[in-house]
DNA sequence: CAGAAAGTGTGATAATATAACATAGCACGT
DNA sequence: ACGTGCTATGTTATATTATCACACTTTCTG
C-alpha cells in the first residue's frame, strides 16, 4: 500500500469536499468529482494524462483542456495540489486546512505526506513579500527507509 | 536591472566556475560553459528553448538535447537550478556552497534571489530519510513591493 | 596504438499544457 | 415562461517542454 488513504476515507474524503464546496458556493461538477475520485484513489501523484485516461470509461471521453480545468479548479478549492517537480498532481487529504502545504515524497514507493500550516519563511529577505510557496521533499518513508538501511 | 548580477561579477563568476570544474576534474565543455554564460548573463529565469535560440548564433546550431544534456551537467555542478514551478533554469552565482537552495523569485520583475544552507526541516515526518528539496518562494521583490504598496 | 568512456550531433517523437472558439446548462430578474 | 448573462464544458488545433535512439567524434587510459 502507498498512500495512507484507505476505500473507506475515500467516500468519506469525498463528503467532505462536496460539503466544502456547498459551503463556499462552488460548483463541484461531475467532472470535477470525477476526477477528484481519480487523485483520491490513486497510490501517488497522478499524472494529468493519466486522469484523462481514468476519464475514458465513463461517458465523457475526455480531452485535454477539461483535465486542465478541472484541476485548476480543484486547485483552488485547495481539493488538491501540484507536484511541480513531478508534473503530477494530488489529491488533498486535509482540504479546507489553511496555510502553505508542505509535501514530502517517497522516491521509492511514490506514497506522499502532507503537512499543511507550514510555518512562513521567517527568513525571507529583507523586503520580500511571499505570496506562495512550493515545498516538495524528496527522499524515502519511513517504511521504505526501513527497507534500504 | 531585474537580477543582481552586474556585467563584471559574470565574468568572474564564469572563472570560479572554471576552477570549481577543474578541482573535480569535471569538463566544463564548449557548449555547457556557453549556456552558463546565457544563465549568468540573464534577468531571471531562462527557459530551454530560449537557451536552445540563444545557441544558434555561434557556430554549432543545437538541438533540444544538447541543452538539456548542458543544463544536467551544470545542475550536477551545482552551476544552475532548475525553477521547477516555472519549468525554467537559472545560473548559480553561489556555486559550490553545500546544502539545499531556497529560491525567491518575484513574479513582478523576475528577479531570483537564492538562499544557501536552508536547514534541513527539523519537522519530516518521523522516519523519513529526505534526499532533496525543491523550495521555491514566489512573491514581489523588495522593489516591486514598494512600488506596488 | 587499441579499447573504453564521455561528450556531442541529429532526427524523431513523447509528454505536458494552453489557445481559441463553439456549445450547453444554469441563475436571475422581469 | 422568456431572455440575458455567466459559468462550465466540448472540440480542434497547437504550443511548450523533454526524452529516446543511434551515429559519430573526442578524450582518456593502459
Amino acid at each position: 500500500m502507498r498512500n495512507m488513504q484507505s476505500s473507506d476515507s475515500l467516500s468519506s474524503t469525498l463528503a467532505r469536499a462536496e460539503k466544502l464546496c456547498a459551503r463556499h458556493g462552488w460548483k463541484l461538477t461531475p467532472v470535477r468529482r470525477r476526477v477528484l475520485e481519480l487523485l483520491l484513489a490513486a497510490d501517488g501523484p497522478v499524472k494529468a494524462y493519466d486522469l484523462l485516461e481514468g476519464l475514458k470509461p465513463g461517458p465523457g471521453a475526455a480531452k485535454p483542456p477539461t483535465v486542465y480545468r478541472a484541476l485548476d479548479f480543484l486547485m483552488q478549492a485547495g481539493l488538491a495540489h501540484k507536484v511541480e517537480a513531478l508534473n503530477a498532481y494530488i489529491g488533498c487529504v486535509h482540504a479546507a486546512e489553511t496555510g502553505g502545504v508542505e509535501l514530502y515524497i517517497c522516491a521509492n514507493c511514490g506514497s506522499v505526506e502532507e503537512r499543511h500550516g507550514a510555518p512562513a519563511p521567517a527568513k525571507a529577505p529583507a523586503g520580500w513579500a511571499i505570496d506562495r510557496s512550493v515545498v516538495e521533499h524528496y527522499g524515502r518513508c519511513s517504511a521504505c527507509a526501513r527497507l534500504s538501511a
